[in-house]
DNA sequence: TGTACATCAGTGAACGCGCGTTCACTGATGTAC
DNA sequence: TGTACATCAGTGAACGCGCGTTCACTGATGTAC
């Protein structure tokens, strides 16, 4: 059980990890220093050698969330082939995506919780989704008023199903939502596109 | 200072009541019995012979809550001439709503929190959801396929614009987006209706 | 109408618990000679 | 290459705090006679 210099900045990657992985499943406010550190095989008393705070740690695990989430979703999307409208938004509107939120985008299940907190955290998810909103509007192939309202109408409906998804406990209503929220937001892309 | 048998049920709405205003404003997680019971001019001990538990109350809250949700949201809509989906979309995703949390619809607000609770939570806005879908397909004015398609987009979209709004630190394009949104789903509604 | 008693809404001290954070320490690693 | 020392990642006990919940109690209200 070394602990060499060189392990530190390993040890603070297991931390952070656990902490962007444990945010998406049980939010920010459901996880304890304690618990992330026992997940990195640590104890509690160390952590403040990573991290000056708590909610210092919370800024960066949420960014890394962000980033994981993104990458999860293109590497769905983007293998063989462009980013596409539909690409997107049938690797976001799984049911896959909706019953794994661990791994998944942080937006539909931090998104209320972040509305209320403080600015610099707020700062952090309104980044990625001015970088979300740029995605969609090249997936389209287009520029102007009219890509732009359909990156933020297409974002909105797919964060919003994605929610309403996870809340119904009937899998076929569940499903159904994803479904009709994939075809309309394919129908507004034809609208605009 | 009496308290008198009559002045039970009073006690019980102004505890219930509080919840369902704050659950709004900080979340299910962020609300304490002793807070409560506080804003209710009341010790906390006093909380048991109310509700069996905390959570019991959580259950009744949320309740609470997305039933004066809806009912701020009729209000603004039904004054002089019946509900539209133009007078409800504008209603909900109104800079006043983002601004006022507290009063507003708890979905955008208490909807990723409550993906991962417990089913009988999740019932319950589940239950919610399936009646505001409903209200949307009657002010299309249409049943079928279409509107139920269109009903849950409308949805999708309004509560997801509603959660990023808020999370937007710059006012402008706070705004921008709730106006994109709003012009979106009334595109959607000439589609399908 | 006036007194004695029962009811019960609300009080507040106490419980065990987990939280974020601090700090004196241990002991393996890396360095100097 | 071998020994002495410095560094510093990680340990674990302890802190003050607020939490949900329990419970013996108080005292105003309502009832019986």
């Amino acid at each position: 059980m070394g602990h060499s210099r060189a392990e530190k900045a390993e040890s603070r990657r297991r931390i952070l990890d656990a902490a962007a992985t444990r945010i998406r499943e049980v939010g920010l406010d459901g996880v304890s220093v304690n618990e992330l550190m026992q997940s990195a095989n640590l104890t509690h008393g160390g952590f403040y050698g990573h991290f000056e705070s708590r909610s210092h740690l919370m800024v960066a695990a949420l960014e890394q969330a962000l980033a994981d989430g993104e990458t999860a979703s293109a590497a769905h999307t983007g293998k063989r082939g462009s980013i596409t409208v539909k690409s997107i938004v049938n690797s976001y509107l799984s049911p896959a995506h909706r019953d794994n939120p661990a791994t998944g985008c942080a937006i539909p299940t931090l998104g209320g919780e972040i509305g209320r907190a403080d600015p610099e955290i707020r700062a952090v998810m309104a980044e990625q989704l001015r970088r979300s909103f740029k995605t969609m509007e090249e997936a389209l192939g287009q520029t102007g008023p009219d890509a732009k309202q359909f990156a933020v109408a297409a974002w909105s409906m797919m964060v919003g199903a994605m929610m309403i998804s996870r809340v119904m406990a009937d899998d076929s209503e569940a499903d159904r939502v994803l479904a009709l929220a994939r075809k309309s937001v394919l129908d507004l892309a034809e609208t605009y596109g």
